[in-house]
RNA sequence: UGGGGCGUCGCCAAAUUGGUAAGGCAGCGGCCUUUGGAGCCGCCAUUUGCAGGUUCGAGUCCUGCCGCCCCAACCA
């Protein structure tokens, strides 16, 4: 991952380089990211909203937050606060550029006028069904609409008639006259008008009729003199149709296309219809669910904004298809957490341990480094009595080779206090180890034996009368398959979904961890990052796993 | 199948006008360590889908194959 947060090397950023030099776009640099306000912002987006914003900073022009709002039956204001809140989250600022394809509806109406007049454009009759049935396949041209010929007058009677809603939805449309025999599909003969019935949640019931994306989208560019339209591999067929509209229409500028590849993840899905299902289905609580892929899920899960900004740069931008290994977005949060996240002592699988040999009733306030990372973070107290909790996996009874921990009659440090010594084992009726017996070495406080003796490991811990039991909730992949959208035949992709994808634990831990704020983000010594969620209450934190620590012992344990 | 896009290390991804394969993630060794964390050091493509050709020289040019992805919504 480069230092800054851009590669500066991709192709687009050539490209943009070259135009710049040559004085195309009289020089200048306007990018916009168009969302459709129908589901929440996920990673993929964020890749689109770093190349755009990203381009235009980096060359000193300007990025235009644009929503594509033109279907008014799937679409919802309530996207579109939410998706303002995501990308000031990720950290980008559009100013005063902020706008909607639906302002635009009255000069779109006008050009739609402008292509029936030149003749470039008619009213079709047929039905949906219809025209699907003329638009001939893959290898076979498609039969021109019978009322390809219309006349221009009769073509604006006929577009002002839908304009006014004296037609039902369905009716009609407003068709492009290309070719129906064209290879490429998009340019036969394409609607760019239909007619729909249903409030929309800017123009209310202004309109009946809305333009299609491919009519709408390349105006909405020309009309805010975006230069550089950048979008994803799939629209690369498109292409010859936005230029078309624009070169038979009197467009203020002339924006151009771009296509690269968009970001795929492994382990989850990116389809909105897919994400926006497994919400519908219960399969997650909400779109904000930590396990999603989602911005505002990530941001709920702990990630910070600035990790998932270096991790797009990390993966740059080209035009191949791509799916990038969960592991390499879970490294940029590690590599952020590790560098500001303050320290602190839970254990999530409490054994008790009691220290014989200290005294009953006696609790020490012990110097704790926030973080290593940070001088600047300084240090706390943590509270040491004669009873404690440590990590049960911490303990075997028959330790293999290598295992470093406590074990019968093995010394180990506890991390900021003192060495001690497991001298008896309790169990219950079952056999099960319920409680250790120890002995500590009043001489090591602080974790350093003044006669330079060594040990292998070191536990965190957790004073059991001041420490506080609270919720944690551990997170996995929400899909075990690699590619979960990638299905068998006859199967659906929920059937990957991971069922240890949540496990709900009660932990104890240190008094630092009890009054935090939700979004407060810790390492948890030992075990990983986490964050406060805002299931949170005052003094009652829930933390969400953020994601694990990298863990030698766990690989070495399951190699063996 | 018509059209389009793409094939460089397990996953990403660089490689000025052809000049002799960056980097990140993952993995593997080692050092260091009061987190089996972090950090540090080292290893990890005689080779760029395959086969030919041009050239002193090809990932970059030419030819022919092979493979993957996208397009037949009144969605975007």
């Amino acid at each position: 991952m480069s230092a800054d947060e851009s590669t500066g090397n991709d192709f687009i950023r050539h490209m943009i380089r070259r135009d710049l030099e040559s004085g195309k776009h009289g020089g200048r640099v306007v990018t916009r990211f168009p969302p459709e306000p129908n589901g929440r912002l996920h990673i993929g987006h964020a890749k689109a909203i770093c190349v755009n914003f990203g381009v235009a900073e980096e060359f000193g022009g300007e990025c235009h937050l644009r929503f594509d709002d033109t279907n008014p039956l799937t679409e919802d204001a309530i996207f579109v606060e939410a998706i303002q809140e995501d990308i000031r989250w990720l950290g980008f600022d559009w100013g005063e550029h902020l706008y909607f394809a639906s302002d635009y509806f009255e000069q779109m109406a006008d050009f739609a006028v402008q292509l029936i007049e030149r003749g470039k454009a008619f009213v079709c009759d047929l039905s949906s069904e219809q025209i699907d049935a003329r638009r001939g396949s893959l290898t076979e041209p498609g039969l021109d609409s019978p009322h390809r010929t219309r006349s221009a007058e009769e073509n604006l009677d006929l577009f002002a008639g839908m304009r006014a809603g004296e037609f039902p939805p369905g009716s009609r449309v407003l068709r492009a006259r290309i070719d129906m025999a064209s290879s490429v599909l998009p340019m036969r003969d394409p609607v760019l008008y239909r007619i729909v019935d249903g409030a929309h949640h800017r123009t209310g019931d202004r309109w009946h009729i809305y333009p299609m994306y491919d009519f709408a989208h390349c105006i909405e560019d020309a009309i805010e003199h975006v230069t550089h339209s950048l979008c994803s591999l799939e629209f690369i067929d498109h292409r010859p149709l936005y230029d078309w509209v624009l070169e038979n229409v009197d467009v203020p500028s002339r924006p151009e296309q771009t296509e690269f590849a968009r970001l795929n993840l492994s382990h989850t899905v990116m389809s909105k219809r897919m994400l926006k299902q497994l919400v519908d289905a219960g399969r997650v609580e909400d779109w904000d669910d930590p396990r999603m892929p989602t911005l505002s899920g990530m941001r709920r899960r702990g990630y910070p904004p600035e990790s998932i900004r270096r991790f797009i740069a990390g993966v740059g931008v080209a035009r191949r298809d791509n799916t990038i290994e969960l592991a390499q977005l879970e490294a940029a949060v590690r590599d952020d957490l590790n560098r500001t996240a303050p320290r602190a002592m839970a254990v999530l699988d409490p054994l008790r341990v009691v220290v014989e040999n200290y005294p009953e009733g006696q609790v020490e306030e012990l110097d704790a480094i926030n973080n290593p990372e940070d001088p600047a973070a300084g240090v706390r107290k943590v509270p040491f009595s004669r009873v404690l909790y440590i990590e049960r996996e911490d303990f075997l009874e028959d330790p293999p080779k290598k295992f470093f921990r406590l074990a019968p009659g093995r010394e180990v440090r506890l991390r900021y206090a003192y060495f001690i010594t497991c001298t008896d084992v309790v169990k219950d009726a079952d056999g099960n180890v319920v409680e250790l017996r120890c002995r500590y070495d009043p001489a090591t406080r602080g974790g350093d034996a003044p006669d330079g003796r060594k040990v292998r490991g070191t536990l965190h811990w957790v004073a059991a009368e001041q420490a506080t039991e609270v919720e944690v909730r551990l997170y996995e992949v929400l899909f075990s398959a690699h590619d979960p959208a990638d299905a068998e035949p006859g199967h659906s992709f929920v059937e990957s979904l991971n069922p240890a994808s949540l496990r709900v634990v009660r932990a104890q831990v240190e008094p630092a961890l009890t009054r935090v704020a939700p979004g407060e983000r810790f390492q948890f010594e030992r075990i990983g990052y986490f964050t406060a969620d805002p299931d949170s209450g005052p003094g009652r934190p829930v933390f969400n796993r953020t994601v694990t620590l990298r863990d030698s012992w766990a690989k070495l344990a399951k190699r063996r």
